[in-house]
DNA sequence: AATGAATGAGAATTCATTCAT
DNA sequence: AATGAATGAATTCTCATTCAT
């Protein structure tokens, strides 16, 4: 146990390593039971419980319930981040705007498989400030993408009038992605697209 | 019991009014907390510390906590039904549609306003079966409805697809209605009507 | 976790050693709180108090009130059944009945002390179908060993009516050492093999 | 309503009556309600509701949750005195032991019959001095007469050994009438009889 | 660092009893 | 006298968090 402590400096890393394994071990279960009883039903005791981690630990890594959420919330942030940055790459400003959304949906559809569930369970959470305000984040940060990418496409509209353009179409494509538990979820998703070209096709310049 | 209560007009039921306005205090009460704290994190205490009543009396009209809930919800439910009854009458098939809307939409408005964030505070509620479904239910109420009348507008069109778009329009539109916290709430709640109507236009006989 | 523990002989297994400890100082308080109260007037919280133990330590090791109270039966039952195994050991049926009755009685008498009074507290505990039945468990398990023995001793006796005899030797001896909190209680226990080797001594084979 | 009520004098009776049936709706409610569920778990409101009765009325009789029980008790014992007074009349010390026992345990049976249940119920209840010693009291009183009787049918015995001599008859009498859940219920009791016989019988100067 | 026993504030709910009507 | 709505102290039990080992 204590034998090969000292044999290479290297070993530092598998402590580092083994609290990573606990870390997503954590998560992962906390994902697990907010999913199915919600953020104030779950209790910390069950989530260590299937981490297989003691309730010492996960204190260790989070000082409180709601930390575990925020965490939560701010890995989903930076997946996202990246699923967007990836589809919304240089020539996002060229390419047809059903092509963008394309682009786009697929992207947040693969988001929304990864994560599937856990930002409804999130959601959901009551007085849970800083994480409803991550997926607001998240929210806004589309709003002020598809604002953005809406500017050379929609030069004549009024800024404000964009904004809420942008607005709408974000709020219902999140509400489309969103009935994961209904029937037609496949076909809702598909209708997203559909609704949006519809909404912005008069102000869109070409196309 | 109820003897002698002719002799005067005055104080009529003493009781019974007296136990309204106990539930209405109550119900009041659990509006605001359950708006503030959400319902899982709100106590029957604190509630009936606000509605001015003991906590024993709370336990008199609302075995516990579930009920309370689920009576806000019914409430909400039936007030709605009504809402829709008188916006829906008669001649809402002969109309056009974007005045149906125009009808359906200030129902919804006033709906909204008056039950402010309670159906929103009551979604986040997690693990209520019960009103979570009162809330589905409304939703798929109103899609019924709305299915039922496009069934003469867009006599070309699949069931299923029709169904589709009918859920796709009830989504979005619920969607935008429920941007209270957000800027721009009363300019979103416009944009329903502009999107539904860009979205449909297509499959509408004549308007 | 269990790791080092032979590094030092002292300290073995602290927690354990000390949960026991808790575990004895709660039903060592629940006895006493039992015997003062009854069941139904004692409160969790009494006996973690007298216990020393906060009221969650208390719920750790049991999960509701009958549990402790079922530990407590439980714990009688073991002991019974120990005292009982030896008293009645091979030659029990050899030996005069007379002889074995004092046998019996001394091992009853030796639990009667030990578990001063816990067993008529106990079984003045309405609706506690679960220990009730232990208690019922206890006498049947008696009546059965009393009958088994006088099987040889009462070959001419119907089985039925020796079945009778039997619980009524039981029945009655338990009442007697019933007695605790009366006068002459000694006395009383004393009586109880007079009165049954009178009434057996017409059926017996010899003595 | 007010009508008749100063024409006789003798209407103020049915006040007391109606009172008097109020009462024994109370009584008869409670009865069944400490029997079912035993006298800690019953509560006032349930028997009120069963003696349909308001709960003011209720405790316009009774001050609290013991006095009904405490009045049930007294009533017991008041039955069972008469009981007892008409069977051990005048003859009681003339007639042999056996028949004064089958007078007594005849008493005793119907008394049983009649209260099935109440006494083993009410004897249940924790913390109830007053009841308990008011059973406490019906058996010392047995005891006593038994005790009385003897003086004459056992001028030999030492007065100690007689007194405890009728505690244990009285005793175990009782424990095998109170068998009312078990099997053989009927044979018990008559088995009462037979034990007493045999243990008494050395003493008893004729029979 | 890890463990998990221990803590105790706090929540839901009940029910004996009161008192305005 | 009767009624039954109202009261709130008291009880059981949970669970986030701490801390000795």
């Amino acid at each position: 146990m204590r034998a090969n402590t000292h044999i290479l400096e290297v070993r530092k890393f598998p402590q580092q390593i083994r609290s990573q394994r606990r870390v997503e071990k954590i998560l992962a279960a906390a994902i697990e039971v907010f999913r199915e009883v919600g953020f104030e039903t779950a209790t910390t005791n069950e989530i260590s419980a299937r981490a297989e981690v003691s309730i010492g630990s996960l204190y260790q890594f989070y000082p409180n319930k709601s930390a575990i959420l925020n965490a939560l919330g701010a890995r989903c942030l930076t997946d996202l981040r990246a699923l967007l940055d990836q589809a919304l790459s240089e020539d996002s400003l060229e390419i047809p705007f059903e092509a963008l959304l394309d682009r786009v949906f697929s992207a947040l559809h693969m988001f929304s498989i990864q994560n599937d569930g856990l930002f409804a369970a999130i959601a959901k959470s009551p007085t849970l400030g800083e994480f409803i305000s991550a997926e607001q984040q998240f929210i806004d940060e589309i709003i002020r993408r598809l604002e953005f990418n809406l500017e050379h496409r929609t030069p004549n509209l009024e800024p404000k009038k964009r904004h809420i353009m942008a607005k709408t179409c974000v709020i219902c494509a999140h509400a489309l992605f969103e009935t994961r538990q209904s029937e037609h979820h496949g076909a809702l998703m598909l209708e997203a697209k559909t609704i949006i070209m519809a909404y912005l096709e008069p102000v869109l310049q070409n196309r």
